[in-house]
DNA sequence: TTGTATGCGTTATCAA
DNA sequence: TTGATAACGCATACAA
């Protein structure tokens, strides 16, 4: 038998006052009330300890201050760190922060987009699970949607490449594989091996971009045999390391680039399993910069994209959108640098 | 000019029926409705494109179908895991989590608390930020919020040792950390160094309860000067690596347990840039077997508790609450194993 | 099986 | 400056 709790018309009451009036100093309104039935309001609601019901404000001032934020895992580095950002700048307006593991599942990620218009939230954020393929079945449901959400005054923003057609704010993934790319050619490195991420990803296929424009700059011949396909997962790494460690020895890279992190992790441990010594026998990087890549040894070069400040800008992106309301699918690249450690050394 | 979405009472009108019905098609109540009636609501609902307000639900049925996850910080892998457990579940089951970093600020706890209790939310997870100092100014704050919560119908479980009154699930820091060490002195160590977490970090002062107890068992004495004071974090760990290779040589530990695995690795790289050898020189081991464990050279040895998991009790936990009503502050204690691997070696 | 009408807790419009 | 009341969108008790 739960207890009800003391709504606004109890609060009014007790300060003898309408309703309307203990409404307006509750909700701090602009609307003026004098000082003394001011604080009439306020010792009654303090002595009910009053609560004020959100949901009911919600629906009343159509505004949830929700935030929903779609990631592939928050359990992932990167997403953790994007969804660290927003939750920063949206628990500073007031908003809170709705966690949504999509599993980079376009079902899963048409499902919480549902949910959350369901809610109402007042902002979208999609940081991950940007699928380069452009048909899967979901596609023209979530596009319908994202419509309709901006249609009624919410604001969606991606973080990433992505089909729909929104205000997006991404980390310069093809500048920076190209500057990590061109690092490794200035150490003296011409078999450059590059590692996807899970196919159809767009980050992943940036980033190769990034990698082959490099190459081409240089006027390195592109060699088909180096684009090693990952997943963004250590075990994906290891199974790499174990392919490589079959090649002939002349048609080995000198050094691998992998498209994250994790997948460069992977890559360490199985090569070092397979008795090669790091870096002396091959120069490896990732992207991405996770608080782990300086901890292991050798110390991963990277590319780090402030994914923390790019999780920032997205929330304040939203902020800004629902003030003045706008749906142009507008570009904004947040910078790349590339971080030198240990992992990477000369030509021999 | 943001566009009106379609209410219940369009769909009512257009499929030629009253609200009532509409309502009972809609939120697929048990009541009984026409066949031929439901399809038409159906129908209807199809064409407007009708998306139901949760907020207007919540509001009417007085369960928001909210939980909030209180973490310190989501990106720490701890926090990670065991959000995703309960996102995991609580998605499953029709709830939303609400992601709250309260960066273990008691003041943060509060606010969110609060915050959370405006939203009407039906459970509260909280994960972490237990401090054992009974003193804090927002003590008496929180107790009085939790019973309001509480009273109201809501769910609380607290998922490690805290103030809060509320039933709890906590893994095995005492018994974890008592078979680490005991493991530690199976292989001939004696001076085993016990780091520390932050002050009054109740899952660090469990976890040396469990370290005291195994090595009294083993009637070694406890020598306070190997008890040091870290912070849960690398730099922590980097910090304490240069103390102890300060130490003399003859009163050195030959085993460090770090009360997490962040300060393992900080303590890893530390000593080795000090020019010590691992794992020959020292064995070093973890607590939590966070992703990176075993992927770090030598691999970290740790105990594992099973972080998802935790989540997922607190999860299943809310929900039964919510069903059977109970405030009790009843325990319950989620298995750990200690995971063997390289950091450490047999005593010389 | 369907419909009417009330209320959930707010805010906002209008009149006083 | 204050107050009565409608409305936000939905679910349900009660009537029919």
């Amino acid at each position: 038998m739960p207890a009800q709790l003391p709504s606004i018309v109890d609060v009014a009451r007790k300060a003898g006052v309408s309703i309307a009036t203990a409404s307006r100093v509750i909700s701090s309104s602009t609307y003026p009330v004098s000082a003394t039935t001011r604080e009439k309001v306020l010792a009654a609601a303090k002595e009910l300890k009053y609560m004020p019901n959100s949901l009911a404000r919600s629906l009343k001032v159509q505004r949830s201050k929700l935030i929903a934020v779609l990631v592939g895992d928050n359990t992932d580095p990167y997403f953790a760190q994007v969804a660290r950002g927003v939750e920063e700048i949206a628990n500073a307006h007031g908003y809170l922060t709705i966690m949504c593991n999509t599993e980079r599942d376009p079902a899963r990620e048409l499902a919480y987009l549902q949910t959350l218009q369901d809610y109402r939230a007042d902002g979208f954020i999609i940081a991950g699970s940007g699928l380069s393929e452009t048909d899967y079945a979901e596609q023209e449901q979530i596009n319908e949607l994202v419509q309709k959400i901006q249609g009624r005054g919410a604001a969606i923003v991606t973080l990433s490449p992505h089909s729909i057609q929104a205000p997006s704010i991404q980390s310069d993934n093809i500048g920076g594989a190209y500057e990590l790319t061109s690092y490794l050619i200035s150490l003296g490195h011409r078999r450059i091996a590059f590692v996807t991420g899970p196919a159809h990803v767009t980050v992943s296929e940036l980033r190769q971009q990034g990698y082959t424009r490099a190459l081409a700059d240089a006027s390195i011949p592109f060699a088909p045999e180096l684009i090693l396909t990952g997943d963004f997962t250590q075990a994906g790494g290891e199974r790499i390391a174990a392919t490589l460690a079959q090649m002939p020895v002349d048609q080995r890279p000198a050094a691998i680039f992998a498209s994250n992190d994790e997948t460069a992790f992977g890559l360490m441990n199985g090569l070092r399993q397979q008795g090669w010594r790091l870096p002396q026998d091959i120069s490896i990087c990732g992207f991405g910069d996770i608080p782990m890549a300086p901890m292991v040894i050798p110390s991963l070069t990277t590319v780090s994209i402030s994914l923390r400040e790019l999780g920032r800008a997205g929330a304040r992106k939203i902020l800004s959108l629902l003030q003045n309301h706008q749906t142009e699918p507008t570009i904004e690249i947040m910078p790349a640098t590339v971080i030198k450690r240990d992992s990477t050394i000369p030509h021999p």
